[in-house]
DNA sequence: CATTGACCTTCCAGCCGGTGGAACCCCTAT
DNA sequence: ATAGGGGTTCCACCGGCTGGAAGGTCAATG
């Protein structure tokens, strides 16, 4: 299998693909006229890996997965850890995020809108003291 | 005023404010032995900038925060317009997050995390299809 | 058999918003 | 004179790709 056909059956970008080989997360072999030649296996890796991505992991964590995925003497012990990680940097991303969120819709609640220059929003980046 | 006063005085790291003058968000006069020489313009603008940046601005909306805070003939409906459009953006980062969380948390939920090696969470990479 | 066009290859550059480090200059205190 | 704590420039790197150039390969045409 080419990467074309690998990139519509993963949902991956061939580019993606070629990364990922590069970066050691995949290891296709070779055609004799040097085109990447794709297993069912790999096929099965990189659609693995889209999902991952796809829920945040980092690449390393990526790898990580992969590598478990394809111990048979792991442990979900070792899997659950590296997915609460995770969900823990989710959660203070989110917060973060909220966070911002809730200061901002502030502003804009409070900005007018309109032709005048007066606007709270710039008032409150150009003197944020008093309040968070 | 030198780049260390500064640095201090604005919260923001050395290196930062002088990626910022690189990238022409400040311009900060030179004294005669090629340090840099800020003045308290100079600090209210990296202050302001750091404020913006904590909300998650880009620095492109910062340009543009920056130049309508120092432009007399302004609206406050411009900057609301900048406001408003990073609030989508937000939100849009929020519920992609808030999207995650959930199916992570629920295969998280679902992991023994014993010694064994059964686990939902890479059952669910490794075959998504059925559910989200 | 030559050409077209879709595919594949490699390599290099860029995105964002900095951050780290090397190599060097400047200023003050001892 | 020297030590140290500033400052300066420049270049490389982070994550995770993505775009594009330059060129090789292949199947189907005229």
């Amino acid at each position: 299998m080419n990467i074309g056909d690998v990139a519509e059956r993963s949902g991956l970008p061939a580019k993606t693909i070629r990364y990922y080989e590069e970066i050691g997360l995949i290891a296709p072999r070779r055609a004799a006229n040097g085109y990447r030649s794709f297993a069912e296996a790999d096929v099965h890796k990189l659609a693995f890996l889209g999902r991952a991505r796809a829920l945040g992991f980092g690449i390393d964590d990526c790898r990580s997965l992969l590598q478990l995925y394809g111990d048979d003497g792991r442990t979900s012990a070792e899997v659950k850890h590296i997915a609460e990680d995770h969900l823990e940097r989710i959660d203070a991303k989110i917060a973060e995020l909220t966070e911002m969120r809730a200061t901002l819709a502030r502003l804009v609640h409070a900005c007018a809108g309109d032709h005048r220059p007066d606007c709270p929003i710039l008032a409150d980046l150009a003197r944020a003291e008093g309040r968070g």
